[in-house]
RNA sequence: GCCGAAGUGGUGGAAUUGGUAGACACGCUAGACUUAGGAUCUAGUGCCGCAAGGCGUGGAGGUUCAAGUCCUCUCUUCGGUACCA
């Protein structure tokens, strides 16, 4: 046998056998119980990473662990294949989206092939491919029909020079990512899904995900961002209009001394014209018409606006207030127009000061009065009606109910709930996406394709282009199509596509049946599997792709297609994956083999020589260039010893900073077992020792029973580490613990007792590693005499009555600081120890003679005394 | 800005319900073995101190016999912020 492991033979010696025993091909099995786990898949951006090796190993341990506990698992693996990357990548490197993406398809499967992991590679399946975007579009077309799709106009962020939609990441301070122009935001007609219908369906279902870290359904909450309020009328001044507006403080309407529209408000137009401030209205418009119209945006610009010139008419007081038309209201949120309170809102305040507003006070803090001249900020807190007519004097918590009930009996007003949540916008003007199986018909309007033309297949002979922009509208054999209910010859395909988010709400169903034809599924695969028992993936997936999930259950829930609504029982989000960047004054961003190290932590550019700025710690990515290429480790240590690193470095829900040092030692790890087993085998195999496997009690040999009793804490630990916490870095070194303990026993001079024992030892350690180095684990399970797989062997289960040591360890405070500590032998009575604690050198010092208060004494995992002086 | 996290030795991290702070590793130091060592084994290693002892979980307060853990305030860093995926 090898001196040390050698992972460039074991490792696709195992893989092979894997395969070829196909050990983890799965079908629906009504006699076992399923399990099914799923990491989040991909995107194909060129090579595996780290943060992949990360995810894929964690499920991977448990994907195993649950095996040889018996489940039936489905580990399935995929492409998320559409998106954006895929055409800037053409664009540079003058080749197809497709060509592009398959390749890196190919290079990293490749890659995963080699890390061991346990997928059903012919449930495979690539999101880019007809037979999987045909559902997609057939999906879309039952929910246009059921009202849950439709079209509007909404911004896009538009490059003029390049006569291209921008991304939000493409655009950098305002201007063009590629020629650097300023953007400005452009009208579109796009597609719809009404994720708001269920709104109060999702935020109420957040706490019923008990699977879920409570971080995640908080964001998802806060997300959807239920708000309950008044939804309050203001008639327009000699103008047959009215403007709605919401507010979570119908108390304060008596100070709402102003209203403000959203720039893109219908009504804007309207109101200035013929007013004399049409003009500055127009000016003010094209201004905005730059700024980012989002939540974010808003805090990026200062806060401005202008009198639409007219006056509309506040249904507390009657009077009449002037509106004005602002930066910081959104169409997008609420009516699009709010009332302005400048005393009980500081952006409203602010605005007030700058242009010269009324401040009219309408809660003040009990017992203190605010003087609208001189307060120098808004009063948001709780408090006491002025001026307020008959809601004078009232506590403003119950004048908004009885202002809004009072504004409801005249008809300008009511209760009313809103939500943050906004519906998803999923047309892409993009090339490398799902097409929208719509027709435009100058007669019919919109007409859907009919089910029988689907899929819509994406023309492969397309050219991107070089600014950026889809090809689509520009291909006549793609775009030219008859119309399907009138027959017009010159109807024309909806040249958008679908945002990629939507390949990925429903990949986890499609994965139970991949190649079935005749459906988005087969119902009875996915009655079987579904939902997914253990999802996996990183946290900045908190909200958009676990949200719009949720979303796609309830709309397949309703179309009775599947019995559940919520996709993902159990959710583990891990960290990311960090390293520090390097900067180089001249090169800018270096990937780690273009710095060369100078001194301790000093770095020079591989290029030009000059000292390299080593920046922040920041999650990997290919845009910072602070990636660590698994390919380079796998070379060097093989599969196990990167993923024994990756799941000993960090708890799988924290961030994990990359350090090549740590992995040299899971590779000196994995070859202290090496030699251990060997040594065993050597030492003990030869004398045809049986192992032992009765209870603690029936050892003699206290160093035995001591072992016997670690390795049964140990499966203990391991077992609840994997199965309840994800905690696998403690779970190794729990086993760590486990092979120190096994090397400190002399194996030349041990009794046959002793050596029963460690066979014992040895065995539970293969099993309980095997999961997280698998290819290690068969090998040695093998030389150890084991028959076939390490995975067909179930996992370890302790002895209850083999976890008690014989000793306990008592820990003695005096006033709450640790003096002293001793051994008793279990099962000593509390007083003695008392008394033992109390007669103990150490303390007697302490104390001196000092009057005792009293004792406490803790009996848990130790036995804590402490003595009050 | 808003929402959500994280902060513990030189480093990664450990610590059921408040109960020995630093498990297990990395690194470092010393020694052993060796032709050699980036192999292996043994011992040591939070900080200050000769010691007794004192100080220590981002910072400032508080509750408690006892606080990394609970409460109040605060600082820093990271993730998301709806067209990156």
């Amino acid at each position: 046998m090898e001196e040390r492991y050698n992972p460039a033979d074991v490792e696709p010696k195992w893989q092979t056998y894997w395969k070829d025993q196909g050990l983890f091909k799965v079908t629906e099995d009504p006699s076992k119980e399923k399990y099914y786990l799923l990491e989040m898949f991909p995107y194909p951006s060129g090579k595996i990473h780290i943060g992949h090796v990360r995810n894929y190993t964690i499920g991977d341990v448990v994907v195993r662990y649950k095996r040889m506990q018996g489940y039936n698992v489905l580990h399935p693996m995929g492409w998320d294949a559409f998106g954006m990357p895929a055409e800037n990548a053409a664009i540079d490197n003058n080749t197809h989206p497709a060509a592009w993406t398959h390749d890196n398809i190919r290079t990293m499967r490749a890659q995963l092939k080699k890390m061991g992991f346990s997928y059903d590679w012919d449930r495979e399946i690539a999101t880019c491919r007809p037979e999987y975007y045909k559902w997609e579009q057939w999906l879309f077309l039952k929910m246009l029909k059921n009202g849950m799709a439709y079209r509007k106009e909404s911004f896009v962020n538009w490059c003029e020079k390049c006569q291209t939609v921008l991304a939000n990441e493409q655009v950098e301070q305002d201007r063009c990512w590629r020629c650097s122009q300023p953007v400005h935001q452009k009208k579109l007609w796009q597609w719809f899904f009404r994720i708001t219908d269920y709104a109060e369906d999702l935020l109420v279902h957040c706490d019923q995900l008990p699977g879920w870290p409570e971080k995640v359904t908080v964001m998802q909450k806060n997300w959807i961002g239920k708000s309950v309020g008044s939804e309050l009328k203001f008639q327009v001044a000699g103008m047959d209009e009215e403007i709605e507006v919401f507010t979570t403080r119908p108390d304060t309407v008596f100070g709402a001394t102003f209203m403000c529209l959203a720039p893109e408000h219908p009504l804007v137009e309207t109101l200035c014209r013929g007013t004399g401030q049409a003009l500055a209205v127009a000016d003010f418009l094209q201004k905005v018409a730059t700024q980012e119209r989002s939540l974010e945006g808003l805090e990026k610009y200062e806060k401005e606006g202008v009198f639409t010139g007219r006056y509309c008419i506040n249904p507390a007081t009657g009077e009449e207030i002037p509106i004005y038309t602002a930066n910081f209201v959104l169409m997008g949120y609420g009516t699009g127009a709010i009332m302005s309170v400048p005393c009980g809102d500081q952006r409203d305040f602010d605005f007030a000061r700058k242009y010269g507003l009324e401040i009219r006070v309408v809660v003040q803090p009990e017992g203190e009065r605010l003087d609208p001249d001189t307060m120098e900020q808004a009063y948001t807190g709780p408090g006491i009606m002025v001026n307020s007519g008959q809601f004078n004097d009232m506590d403003n918590d119950a004048a908004m109910e009885a202002i809004t009930d009072w504004l409801a009996a005249q008809g300008r007003g009511k209760k009313a709930v809103s939500f943050r949540l906004r519906d998803w916008g999923i047309s892409r003007q993009r090339y490398w996406g799902a097409p929208i199986p719509v027709i435009h018909c100058k007669d019919c309007g919109v007409v859907p394709v009919p089910e029988s033309d689907l899929p819509i297949t994406l023309p492969e002979d397309a050219n991107l282009m070089e600014k950026g922009g889809s090809p689509l509208p520009y291909l006549d054999d793609f775009k030219q199509t008859p119309c399907p209910a009138c027959g017009r010859q010159d109807a024309r395909r909806d040249t958008d596509t679908m945002d990629t988010f939507v390949e990925s709400s429903w990949y986890y169903l499609r994965y139970c049946s991949p190649r079935y034809e005749h459906g988005m599924f087969d119902p009875e695969a996915v009655k079987y599997w579904a939902p997914v028992d253990q999802y996996i993936g990183g946290v900045e997936h908190a909200v958009l792709h676990l949200l719009y999930s949720r979303y796609f259950m309830r709309v397949l829930h309703h179309f009775d297609m599947i019995d559940f609504k919520e996709p993902f029982t159990r959710l583990l989000t891990q960290g990311m994956v960090c390293k520090e960047t390097m900067t180089c004054p001249e090169h800018g961003y270096l990937f780690p083999e273009q710095a060369e190290k100078k001194g301790e932590d000093t770095f020079v550019c591989h290029l030009c020589g000059r000292d390299v700025e080593v920046g922040r710690v920041i999650k990997m990515s290919k845009s910072k260039k602070n990636v660590v290429d698994p390919n380079d480790l796998l070379a060097k240590y093989g599969a196990d010893v990167t993923r024994l690193f990756c799941l000993f470095a960090a708890p799988p829900e924290r961030d994990l900073e990359w350090s090549e040092d740590g992995v040299e030692g899971s590779n000196r790890f994995i070859n202290r077992v090496w030699r251990l087993a060997i040594d065993c085998m050597e030492k003990i195999n030869i004398r045809q020792i049986e192992r032992f496997s009765g209870p603690a009690g029936d050892l003699k040999n206290p160093d035995a029973r001591a072992l016997y009793i670690k390795t049964h804490q140990t499966i203990q630990k391991v077992t609840a580490d994997i199965d309840e916490s994800f905690h696998f870095n403690t779970a190794i070194a729990a086993v760590m613990e486990l092979v120190n303990a096994v090397y400190s026993i002399d194996l030349d001079a041990a009794d046959s007792e002793t050596a029963a024992v460690v066979l014992a030892a040895m065995e539970s350690m293969v099993l309980l590693l095997s999961p997280i180095i698998p290819h290690f684990c068969e090998e040695l399970y093998e030389k150890m005499g084991g028959q076939g797989s390490v995975l067909e062997h179930s996992w370890p289960v302790y002895r209850k009555d083999s976890l008690e040591t014989d000793e306990t360890l008592v820990v003695v405070q005096v006033n709450g600081k640790l003096r002293s500590r001793f051994s008793v032998a279990a099962g000593t009575s509390e007083a003695v120890i008392k008394e033992m604690a109390l007669a103990d050198g150490k303390i007697a010092r302490h104390i001196q003679d000092q009057p005792l208060k009293k004792i406490i004494l803790v009996n848990k995992k130790q036995i804590l005394v402490n003595i009050v002086v």
